[in-house]
DNA sequence: CTACGGATTGGTAACGTTCCCATGGACGTC
DNA sequence: GACGTCCATGGGAACGTTACCAATCCGTAG
């Protein structure tokens, strides 16, 4: 069991080395003005001392307050689309010497408030944002304290901030556009809560296609809310009981192309497109067509946009919208038809 | 575009409210001795002025010096294994009141020295942490200032704190007698770095499953650091080009087992078993089995670990070792003959 | 010899909060 | 009516750091 010690402060280190606070802080922090023989002494006294910055304090009193610390507030980190993105934000800040707090909403408003609050209250310098459906109200008063938020994959209702989404209409649209191609007509959409932006705008991307096409819309066709792989297998089961069953699937998420998979024989006849890329994908039976979006871009993006703010940017509020890519690997056809 | 505001503060709060800053104090921390009539009045400014209390100052000035921030530092946070990992963390802390700062380590030293500077400057109250290979007696320093450590995935030589690992060489030693129970004698090893404490473990649960079986090893059939898919690809074309090709092969992680997948045939005579499950590893043809370990179980186990020493727990440092589980699903027979 | 500029150093106050102790009033008891 | 007790409140100092300004020293110019 080991004693607990008092971390040093300046003041000890200016004691060890015979020379004032003010000239450790300076020392420390490697700011002009320190002959190179005293930096040499409180360089020892650091050493020796096990002397390290309370950079709390530090951002407590300097002027141009900046605690070096950005929040990212994710739907929930365990997804690997927002892993991947957590991760390049990390790197973002990593490149300029800021630090990272996460947290995750589970899209619930209130628990979104209670992390960015807390996020505030430590006095970040930024948030990067996957806004809830809720009201962001709240945040007006935050950004006039000083603190810069981006949103990133959804747009917050009524923010006028910086953000960066992929074009989910486009998107969805080419994707069920190359199952018309294929010659099919009845296509079912299987879709997460309604709710979600990106839901509703995939959705419309999925209308438009039809429309372009003239193909009517078939409401029995039709699925929302479907928040797990096994809610979106049991949908396929119903649609597949239906006088008129779908012959193309259109997904528009990873879980649920995924949960849809396992109600689909190998090879099937239904043909099948899903948004999100994910590993393996093309070593199902049969590999399987997806919109790919980039979670990479989408993070370095938003960090770029946060830290430019950070940095003193005050031009209007951007917009950046990403491309997203339809790879075509063969379940779009329909195992029933030739290619 | 909006005026830059000063934040209010408690100085603000009193005046707005008619009473004193250490009222306000204790009316915004819930502490007792304050008349309902008083808080009333605070909690009226509060709202009007729109006041959050900085916890950074808060936390400098404690005596019991709290931060209610952990770091959470792992390898890779874009790893769906370490994400979901730190989701777990994530919820854990967020329980208690606790934020959590990120840090990838990239398996490098240095940039693992470089980021827990950063948590510790920043008075994280623990550290739950991945390590690396390197040294990290620095760390001893930091425990002496009271910060808790708690290893997870893998220990630190040398370093005295609670560890959470999983039991990989009886793991390894499990898949690879799977192997030899399905009549393989010619099994291959396809490893991550050596120097990784995890890997070193698999290999060791590797010999152990020869040994018990009488089976000599062969250098020619073990490869170590495959660190990606196209690294692990190659090394399979090497040891199918060998003049007696091995007939089954083991796995170290999932990023080398799918490497391994798109060199094999659909179906392919050569056996396999990975380490770590993964989503779809069902649906692969043929299905893949695997060892399997539970990450959540593991952040979870470790954050508490954690929770428990920052609650004061000062007794000896506990070794946690949680289970893996062979989940056989068919790959591990080998397609060439009859199960 | 004095004046002066530049470089180095230190003293004091302050950042926003809470700890510690003192104050004042209401209330009950003897 | 005097006294002790409890509760609500406030004043001053301090947490570890840096902003600001003053002081000192050296060397050189006038």
């Amino acid at each position: 069991m080991r004693r607990l010690v008092k971390r040093p402060t300046m003041k000890d280190v200016a004691r060890a080395a015979g020379v004032s606070p003010m000239t450790v802080s300076r020392a420390v922090s490697g700011e002009p003005g320190v002959s190179p023989d005293t930096a040499a002494r409180v360089e020892q006294a650091v050493r020796q001392l096990g002397y390290q910055r309370n950079d709390n304090a530090r951002s407590l009193r300097q002027k141009n307050l900046r605690t070096s610390t950005i929040g990212l507030v994710v739907d929930d980190l365990a997804n690997p689309f927002y892993a991947l993105m957590a991760r390049s934000v990390e790197d973002e800040a990593h490149r300029r010497g800021f630090l990272v707090l996460v947290g995750s909403t589970n899209d619930e408003p209130r628990r979104e408030r209670e992390v960015i609050a807390a996020f505030t209250a430590r006095q970040v310098d930024g948030l990067i944002l996957v806004p809830t459906n809720g009201g962001h109200g709240f945040l007006k008063r935050q950004m006039d304290g000083g603190t810069c938020v981006v949103c990133v994959d959804r747009p917050a209702k009524g923010l006028a901030v910086d953000t960066v989404t992929v074009d989910n209409r486009a998107g969805a649209e080419r994707a069920v556009s190359h199952l018309l191609g294929h010659g099919h007509t009845r296509i079912a959409y299987l879709g997460d809560r309604f709710d979600i932006w990106t839901q509703r705008e995939r959705h419309a991307g999925y209308l438009a296609a039809l429309a372009s096409h003239g193909i009517p819309e078939d409401p029995a066709l039709v699925r929302h809310e479907l928040r797990s792989q096994s809610h979106a297998a049991a949908a396929l089961a119903e649609l597949r009981a239906l006088s008129a069953p779908p012959t193309a699937l259109f997904t528009t998420n990873d879980l649920i192309t995924i949960g849809v998979m396992d109600g689909l024989g190998q090879p099937d006849p239904v043909a099948l497109v899903g948004f999100d890329d994910f590993p393996l994908a093309d070593r199902l039976s049969p590999p399987l067509s997806v919109v790919s979006q980039d979670p990479v871009a989408l993070g370095a993006t938003a960090a770029n946009l946060l830290f430019s703010r950070i940095d003193g940017d005050r031009s209007a509020p951007r917009s950046v919208v990403l491309l997203t890519r339809l790879i075509v690997r063969g379940s779009g056809a329909g195992g029933g038809r030739p290619r």
